[in-house]
RNA sequence: GCACUCGUAGCUCAGCUGGAUAGAGCACCCGCCUUCUAAGCGGGCGGUCUCAGGUUCGAAUCCUGACGGGUGUACCA
């Protein structure tokens, strides 16, 4: 239901009705109890062009708003606002409909496109540690969510797999023989292993740097080595997947190396535009108000990062046919990105009406706000952070209820998963954010569990109650008024979550309507005695939609509930 | 130096297309389990929204400046 389109609607028919002119009419909620459900505050702006009294606008509105079976009450208060009560038997008609249906009466987007989201993107010479999980699981989120609405969406897992420390790493992949599968398993000892061979001896070095070439000039033997290392690391990288409950797979991997064909002909295009300036040997593009220029070929004849990325905007648009090209990647490469989405704008690689953007996201802090270290220590990796949130998980269900090892485990991995990227999703992605090892594992307030404490409620009554739900809502009380009017107000949510891509609106919508439903779940009781039939019957249907709602927005988030906690 | 970004309760954060008394969680204090799961619910404590100007009927929200944190700034990705 797009709830607040169906209002707006509403109060633009009455604008048009009473012959005034306005450009943007949107009501936002309304911000107390006592105001109603929505409100529309566009009269006192009105007023100033207008040059009239605002009470007045707001009056003449009122006097042509079709109320219908929708709205209840529509009054004026205060300088100008328009307070609007929504009918509770269209709510809870409403409310009903959406319980049926399988998409919960969330639309599908008329016109879908084809979105690109490029997400992730581990080095395959470096473990993942936790500064890869905001790319990975807010990608995961718009992915899924775009994917929801409406939309094709295509995953890009753009891992590095080129460069040259790869000479480095297969030489000594090379020298470890059968035990190199087994030292790869930690990538971080296996990089400074090597890293000390080839500082300590020199024919291990010259070696290393002959195997870079080799590499880039197609040797066989050197491609074998490189794409057993891959092999290898990309197959860590998805065991962290996998725990991670992430929807990435091999299909979805596009290397850097698979854009090393079609570099040149970037350089070849970027000259025939007049676009292309040699600068210090190098290869540049000038844009006009930039300082820096972007540097696409290095004095050297190297390719760079620049060039790899318009040449994977080209086959994104082009060769994908992708109208909205999504990269989650941290915020420190704003500067990158904004550069060379002009440049492949300007060069004519991406059409016009295609819209690319950085979702960037901010830089993780240590306890005392300075960036948590990539390289000396101190950082923790991905696939230790995940472990751990299992196990805590564990420690906290084993008290609660008996379970076999199998289910313990199941839920513990859906709980202490969960609760990992809950605590990533919750926030403001483009903020700065402190890794807190303990808040990230925590359980209690506005943390998945609470979301899936309360699904496991609703299924504990249904269990109880044993039988299909067959009847009508009644909106009985004010509590449940506001918990339907949100359970309808999901659609918009998600719509602007995918405009914004910020899963933390989702998550806010969650613990709303979950705190809504706890107190509801205090206060009207559902299969107690002295409960009326069509009370309960009303009431199982609210708690049933409910449900399905937070199930179905852990889905998009990559969270699953479990029936029972 | 220049550019970008952030500055809201003791801590961690929402709110930012301007709206009516600025919201949560954690922490702290008080209350609620013989009836649907107390990982919960109710109540309390806690704020000159960094500061100073400006625009406006109205500013945490928009603009300017200062201060403070973070980041970027020519051949790494």
């Amino acid at each position: 239901m797009k709830l607040k389109e169906e209002v707006n609607t509403r109060i633009k028919e009455a604008f048009a009705k009473a012959g005034i002119e306005a450009e943007s009419i949107t009501v936002t909620d309304a911000t107390k109890p006592e105001f109603g459900d929505f409100q529309f505050n566009g009269a006192m702006a009105l007023a100033k062009q207008l040059k009239q009294n605002p009470r007045q606008i707001a009056q003449m509105i009122l006097d042509n708003l079709e109320l219908g079976g929708m709205i209840r009450k529509a009054e004026i208060a205060g300088p100008g606002f328009i307070n609007l009560w929504l009918n509770p038997e269209w709510v809870a008609t409403s409310c009903q409909q959406a319980e049926k249906e399988e998409r919960l009466g969330i639309g599908r987007k008329e016109n879908p496109i084809k979105a690109v989201v490029d997400y992730s993107g581990p080095n395959m010479a470096k473990q993942m540690h936790v500064g890869h999980l905001r790319s990975t699981i807010i990608g995961d989120t718009l992915a899924n969510l775009l994917e929801f609405l409406g939309d094709e969406v295509i995953r890009q897992n753009h891992i590095g797999d080129w460069g040259t420390q790869f000479g480095m790493l297969i030489a000594y992949l090379e020298e470890m023989g059968d035990e190199g599968n087994g030292s790869l398993k930690d990538l971080e000892q296996f990089y400074k292993d090597a890293k000390s061979r080839f500082d300590a001896d020199e024919a291990f070095a010259n070696k290393a740097r002959e195997y870079v070439v080799k590499i880039q000039s197609g040797d066989a033997h050197c491609l074998t080595l490189w794409k057993k290392f891959i092999d290898i690391s990309l197959g860590h990288c998805e065991e962290v997947y996998e725990k991670l409950d992430v929807n990435l797979s091999r299909e979805d991997v596009r290397a850097e190396s698979f854009y090393n064909d079609a570099l040149a002909k970037v350089i070849e295009d970027l000259d025939n535009a007049g676009m292309l300036k040699e600068s210090d040997g190098a290869q540049c593009v000038f844009l006009e108000g930039d300082e820096v220029p972007v540097i696409v070929r290095k004095s050297d004849g190297g390719y760079l990062y620049a060039t790899t990325d318009l040449a994977a905007l080209y086959y994104r648009a082009n060769v994908l046919g992708a109208k909205r090209i999504s990269y989650v990647v941290d915020a420190r490469q704003s500067g990158h990105f904004k550069q060379v989405f002009r440049v492949a704008k300007e060069a004519g690689f991406v059409p016009e009406d295609v819209k690319l953007e950085h979702v960037a996201f901010g830089t993780m802090m240590d306890k005392t706000g300075k960036p948590f270290k990539t390289r000396d220590g101190g950082t923790v990796k991905l696939i230790d952070l995940l472990d751990e949130a299992v196990v805590r998980a564990k420690a906290a269900i084993t008290s609660k209820e008996n379970y076999s090892e199998e289910e313990l485990e199941k839920i513990a991995r859906i709980v202490g998963i969960g609760a990992v990227k809950y605590a990533d999703l919750a926030i403001n992605r483009e903020s700065n954010y402190i890794f807190d090892w303990d808040k990230m594992l925590s359980f209690e307030g506005n943390t998945s569990l609470y979301m899936q404490y309360a699904y496991a409620r609703i299924q504990s009554i249904f269990r109880k109650y044993g039988k299909q739900v067959e009847g009508e809502i009644v909106i009985g009380d004010e509590l449940e008024h506001k918990l339907a009017v949100m359970l309808l107000r999901f659609e918009d949510v998600l719509n602007k979550a995918a405009e914004d891509a910020a899963p933390n609106q989702i998550t806010t919508y969650l613990y709303e309507l979950v705190t809504l439903f706890m107190r509801f779940y205090e206060r009207n009781p559902i299969l107690k005695e002295g409960v009326d039939e069509r009370t309960r019957t009303s009431r199982l249907m609210l708690a049933d939609l409910t449900a399905k709602s937070i199930k179905q927005g852990l889905a998009i988030l990559g969270i699953q509930v479990v029936d029972r906690l």
